[in-house]
DNA sequence: CCGGGAATTGAAGAATTCTGCAATTCGGCA
DNA sequence: TGCCGAATTGCAGAATTCTTCAATTCCCGG
């Protein structure tokens, strides 16, 4: 194998290492998009939804293909639902036994 | 609370985003090890691998404590390893479809 | 108290990623 | 064909992350 597992893996998690994309895998779970909700739901511009979404697509995680005109976004497989959840239960794992996390967390990002 | 939830998920993914820090999370969930041991199975430099660690533990992934003199490593949370599978399987599904899932997606474009 | 391995910290430079703007492509439709 | 909205691409500057080397801290055994 050219590339090693574990450097693949680093490379799928670091796909997700961003709130825009975060935020698309999400929306996604619900079905396929139209790049124009997207848009309409994420607080991001044309250009840099659509590098994100290129992103996403290296990756494999997401597919795109076009419907009724528009550009369509979906899941490449619901696995991803799985992983979204599992980080969602460690987040409140780390968040509730840990108390310098969320002190930290909260210092990042004052407001908002 | 002050952080968006989506930004605290992206925040995790990145942490895991990185060939040795995947690896470190791949070892521990055997149980816990000293970063002596890391450091035998790894191929980084001693800095390197506290620099890592370092993020590890500011997510809240990892915890470390000291036993016989050696610094000890340990998952903070048994989740971990499910992330972990998780991605592992996202992997697989992307490497060995990809196109399939692409032309089933477009056969019935769902326009609800 | 001292020597020495274990582990971490600090910092500078290289490399990568992000963001926003402008320009371009792509399809549908009159 | 020509127009128009949808979506992508190219790119430059800003910001973040990685790597490496040197210095430092922390403990345990003698």
């Amino acid at each position: 194998m050219s590339v090693p597992l574990y450097q693949a893996k680093a490379e799928m998690f670091r796909t997700l290492g961003h709130p825009v994309r975060i935020r698309v895998l999400e929306l996604l779970q619900a079905g396929p998009r139209p790049v124009r909700d997207l848009l309409a739901e994420i607080d991001v511009e044309p250009s840099s939804l659509s590098q994100q979404l290129a992103v996403l697509r290296r990756t494999g995680v997401v597919v795109s293909f076009r419907d009724a005109g528009l550009v369509m976004y979906a899941l490449s497989t619901p696995d991803v639902a799985d992983l979204l959840a599992a980080g969602r239960r460690i987040l409140s794992a780390v968040l509730t036994d840990r108390d310098g996390l969320l002190a930290e967390l909260r210092a990042n990002s004052p407001t908002d």
